[in-house]
DNA sequence: GATGAATGAGTTTTCATTCAT
DNA sequence: AATGAATGAAAACTCATTCAT
């Protein structure tokens, strides 16, 4: 009868659904970020969604299902606003593009608090599935850091090293930050502009005196 | 009687004790380096030991006692490969120290894979203690870092930048490498020497292009 | 939702929540009464109540808890069966209320045999909290006697003598019968007329011929 | 070996041999007194009597074994300061015996403190063999009672009145005593003359002034 | 005899998941 | 669809007893 062409009732039905689905990841998510997979129970995010035991496993297969959804949608969140940052004709120049992308990447960390947590934090024990997504995912972000870099050098914009390398220490720079918003210091208000101008500075140009002090020492 | 001075049979004694409880500390690394805190049972310690369920809470009280020894252990390998490095007259300059640093560090990292692990890993739901231990420990090597990096500028080595910010991400990017090493391809061979090499060259100079280029893009 | 005011489905549900409450209540009271607190064992109260190992716990906290449950209630029962004897005008002779307290008391011993044993046994190696409240208990018992001996030598039914040694007297009795009735002899029909009586001739005129010997004893 | 005629070799050891086991009766007394049967831990026996783990199970079967040694001790002392206590021709008037009686059974109690409270607080749970003996234990003291009272009647000195539970009644009063020295108030100095005096005054004449003097005593 | 490291059966407790209502 | 009582496998930890040295 659901299956029917959807009228009033079904839409209405399904939309509530949905509402209630939202409601479980909501709690879950406050729940995971907050205390970790291991640290939250079924319990606390029935409590927390204001749900009964049994209406959970209505919505979600089982707790580890729901975490895996959880952190897919912040994977996607995060792959969504780091693509986009391409080098080629008509393009600002990348520095600019860098600039905007690394403050996108860390308003979104920022916006997704929680929800970042889950990526930063548990990464092992979750079973060979989670290991898999986080890998890919970071995977994913190291190739696209990677080409970036290589376009550059093509270009002539960045300087000739070892970009696989180098795309690890951008990503490590970026984790780091993820990690200080969300872990490490969650409740001071960070100055996010002041964090990319600086993360950017850093990256681009390194911490070495330009001109006088590379000669000697050497 | 036992309290007078140790002859050879209470030596023997508390050497094999020695023994033991550095077996089961091993056999507890391998398996809370592969399977994380929570996907390592007390069973799976034993038998990787290969003692009786009784025997280990004669030689740790919990679980999670085993575990913080461990935590502590590789913390203090890591610090005591850190700690050494200072800018200051008379000694070698600043850069063949990092070097020096980025090596020791790394293959500190390597050759303790698994516990290295431990501390990338595992980062919340262990309790209080354990965050605590590991806030600590990287608030130690961000001061560290800073203090190098102020040295440096003082001595005009380093130019003018935003410290704080600087040392995150050369933590990052350590970080990063340490999970590299020990996470995400615990298998294949790592070239150390690469590694730290394009390191230092990437957060000494950066991405960009020195001269030429650095006019064309503002 | 479930919080609104309740239906008969409800209602229903927590009348049977009530009944499963106290079948295991039952269940472990039969247990504890029989084989003692640590000669009963979580598992022997799951078999005798029927139910599976987690049930237990949506019950009670923990085996002390329920075992500190059926403490209460038997201290509970047992006072309110003696409260209630006062000395006073209006009221029928203090002689008279005491046969009938002493009735009432070895009755109400008799009717919860089980749980008077709990009282009458475990005294100790149950922590504080038990040993505190068996000895709330008793010294409030000892109180009650105090109190209603004092009253009687105010109105010269009862002779001087030292009223807090011979409280203790009269709750050792007491306290004979009570173990009498659960521990030493429990499946023999006790005939508690005939204890209630004689306890109070006891108690009342001692073992001594009245008059000719009292004089060639003294 | 040993088992030849004992010289001076074995004579000297089985003297040590006694005294070590009496080390570590005396150690197993004192903290079954204050802890109960599971409160104490052979660790705790061991601890106490400064020997090794294996070097208990030299003089002691089993943790049970040496309970019921105890156990055992201090129903012989208690019994042979009982039993002494005869009505007959040519002998002290019965009251005077059951001062002195009474006396010594509260200074044997009071002097034997921790092996009492065993006797008064483990009760059930240990076995059936500790509950017989305990129940032999107080039935063979009933019996004494109930005998001397039954003497007492025959010449006249001990009013007619149900001997049985009046027997009861009077060991009741004994064991509270006893627990009140050991259990109740075991830091506090206890006055046993009071008692004593206390204890006989209530048994052999009651609470009730005496009829005919009930006017005339005040 | 003495030692104390080793044992492992047995205990309590937890918690994700199921299923009758 | 929603409920929440019931489940039971699995986990950490205890402690009396044994036995090789």
């Amino acid at each position: 009868m659901t299956e029917a062409t959807e009228d009033g009732r079904t839409i209405r039905a399904s939309a509530q659904r949905e509402n209630r689905r939202t409601e479980i990841l909501d709690a879950a998510l406050q729940l995971f970020g907050r205390k970790g997979y291991h640290g939250t129970h079924v319990s606390d995010i029935i409590d927390g969604a204001g749900i009964a035991r049994g209406t959970f496993y209505l919505y979600f297969e089982s707790k580890s299902a729901i975490f895996l959804e959880l952190l897919d949608r912040m994977m996607q969140e995060l792959r969504s606003n780091i693509v986009g940052v391409e080098a080629g004709p008509g393009r600002p120049p990348m520095e600019a593009q860098l600039v905007d992308t690394v403050h996108r990447i860390l308003n979104t960390v920022h916006d997704n608090r929680l929800l970042t947590g889950l990526i930063v934090r548990e990464a092992v024990g979750l079973g060979e599935e989670v290991d898999e997504r986080l890998r890919e995912f970071y995977a994913s972000i190291l190739t696209y850091i990677r080409d970036a870099l290589e376009e550059g050098q093509r270009i002539g914009i960045v300087r000739e090293f070892d970009t696989e390398i180098a795309s690890m220490c951008i990503l490590g720079t970026i984790k780091q930050f993820m990690e200080q918003i969300v872990v490490i210091d969650p409740s001071r208000d960070v100055d996010i502009d002041r964090m990319a101008l600086a993360v950017l500075d850093f990256s681009l140009r390194g911490v070495l005196q330009p001109r006088a002090s590379r000669d000697t020492t050497r």
